[in-house]
DNA sequence: TATTTAACCAAGTAAAACAGTGGGAAATGG
DNA sequence: CCATTTCCCACTGTTTTACTTGGTTAAATA
């Protein structure tokens, strides 16, 4: 079972498309200076977000990437699933050849406990996300110090 | 998110315990051989079991392990958190300062997500997955594949 | 008492994954 | 043409995992 840093600024970063995202793309440049996610990272995350279609992408400037979906069509499985390879937890990856061929002890166990935690993350959407009263809050923080920063892109500073 | 070989491993053995634990402690070879895991490497994990009174042990011949409490009063997120250090999705571990001090993003969709994990691993009990059917199954398989090869406790073979 | 059995303990190690860096393409808008 | 931004690839330090090696100590038994 997998579930690290990796998953989480997939999903930190997708929803960070999913709030600025109105005013067309978003560059990752802007992603890595709100978010605190180093630059080269996000964009090897991204290369297969966009790879499982969760994002496509627009090149040269004013570009970046924009959600492929609407933000109701996006569960937080989907992305921690692009970025790792699965939320399994079994050590076969649900083949049952766990143990010298057979099926291992506690198999099922770890299959019911994949199901749990897949069905949960299926189970919410970037709009539910965003729809949160404490991400607006967070979300609103972040605005107000890159505005302090002013490093941000040019878009917005420049007449 | 810690959940890997390690805690997969815990609980196969402390099962194991609570399958043959009926007629004394179980000695960490037994486990080994009915299980196919590293006998040093159980060494490891039992110590960190020991050290969170889940186990308790009985040296010299005929000793081993043995489970410190009913099957009923011992649950799965108690064994995975003894050998991993915590079953905790955030990256702050929950004190909010994820982000420079401050929280992040999705801090309390990662919150939530561990309180689910916790909570589905923390009401099952040894107890029942001795219960299963295919537990049941399996240890069978497992015992009558430790009698063909032979190998293990002599407690079982010496006259 | 000597021997065997087993828990206990410490250190090291190969491989993998993680998190990130750096350099340089190619596309695109002004 | 030039700045911006995606795209792509290779490399690196650190940590964790899973496991090995080589012991010591406690207890039962012959």
């Amino acid at each position: 079972m997998r579930l690290t840093t990796k998953g989480r600024y997939a999903v930190t970063a997708m929803l960070d498309l999913a709030i600025h995202g109105d005013a067309g793309p978003v560059s990752l440049a802007d992603v890595s200076s709100r978010q605190d996610i180093s630059l080269s990272y996000l964009e090897q995350l991204f290369a297969k977000l966009r790879r499982n279609t969760l994002v496509s992408s627009v090149r040269g400037p004013g570009g970046g990437y924009r959600l492929s979906r609407p933000l109701q069509q996006i569960f937080i499985a989907e992305i921690v699933d692009a970025v790792n390879e699965s939320v399994d937890a079994t050590v076969c990856g649900g083949s049952t050849d766990c143990q010298q061929g057979e099926i291992c002890l506690t198999h099922h166990l770890w299959c019911d406990l994949s199901d749990q935690i897949h069905d949960f993350l299926s189970s919410i959407s970037l709009y539910s996300l965003v729809e949160r009263g404490e991400v607006k809050r967070i979300s609103a923080r972040q605005d107000e110090r890159e505005h302090d920063h002013g490093d941000l892109s040019l878009r917005e500073v420049t007449h």
